[in-house]
DNA sequence: CAAGCCAACTAGGTTAACTATGTTGGCAAC
DNA sequence: GTTGCCAACATAGTTAACCTAGTTGGCTTG
């Protein structure tokens, strides 16, 4: 598709699925298209569909599952209170990394325990 | 640049450029580096920095002017500021979610081999 | 039958090349 | 001196190719 409007091609790819996911037409939970089949329904290279799926993903939208697929997101996106969210979201980032650094810093990733 | 953590060189080049807008090293108004001198400064390629400072723009930290460069945007109200911070903290919990879970997992990191 | 391998498909990251378009500064022509 | 052209540089968009890595299902082999 991609219509020769001056919009890029990657925003309406992006703004369609966008406007898909808001409408549920598809759902919460189920996968987008494979970023092939995107390619092909909308007339567009890869790249740009890797592009648009990209900014959704940095959008928070949907997330990526390599090898499976790329999910609608199940929580729905925080409208109002933002900054509770940020609060919480840092706090999660400062434990995510301790925990990561540990890891990463050649503690034996097999004693991690399940 | 581009530190051999899990985390793509595309991410930590916008993470470095948000930081140095938000601390003020470049100042509102400002034009960040152009793109080759970037990609010269991070040592990487001008795809991956056109790709960071693709993610900026899209969150409205900056505006690109052709054949200018890309400036600090001027009014960058508080609000748009914590959606932008919002942004960057969810796709940096996404991020190290994913890399956490593997390493969890059992998996060892690509980059602690010996 | 069960285990394991393997091919096909998935997302994700990186790089390179090409095009289009806008800006700027210098230089030549008048 | 002014005008107009032109080369150099800038962002922006698109495409193609290559590589990594996870998942799945089928088939082969023991």
């Amino acid at each position: 598709m991609v219509k020769k409007t001056g919009r890029p091609g990657y925003l309406q790819i992006a703004d369609e699925l966008r406007e898909q996911i808001r409408s549920g037409s598809i759902a919460p939970g189920e996968p987008l298209p494979s970023t092939a089949q995107l390619a092909e329904t909308f007339g567009a290279s890869l790249s740009v569909v890797k592009m648009s799926v990209g900014l959704l993903r940095n959008e928070g939208l949907v997330v990526g599952q390599q090898g499976k697929g790329v999910f609608v997101r199940e929580d729905a996106p925080p409208a109002d209170d933002v900054r509770a969210e940020l609060t919480a979201l840092r706090a999660a980032v400062a434990d995510l990394t301790s925990r990561l650094e540990r890891l990463e810093r050649g503690a034996s990733p097999r004693s991690a325990k399940s």
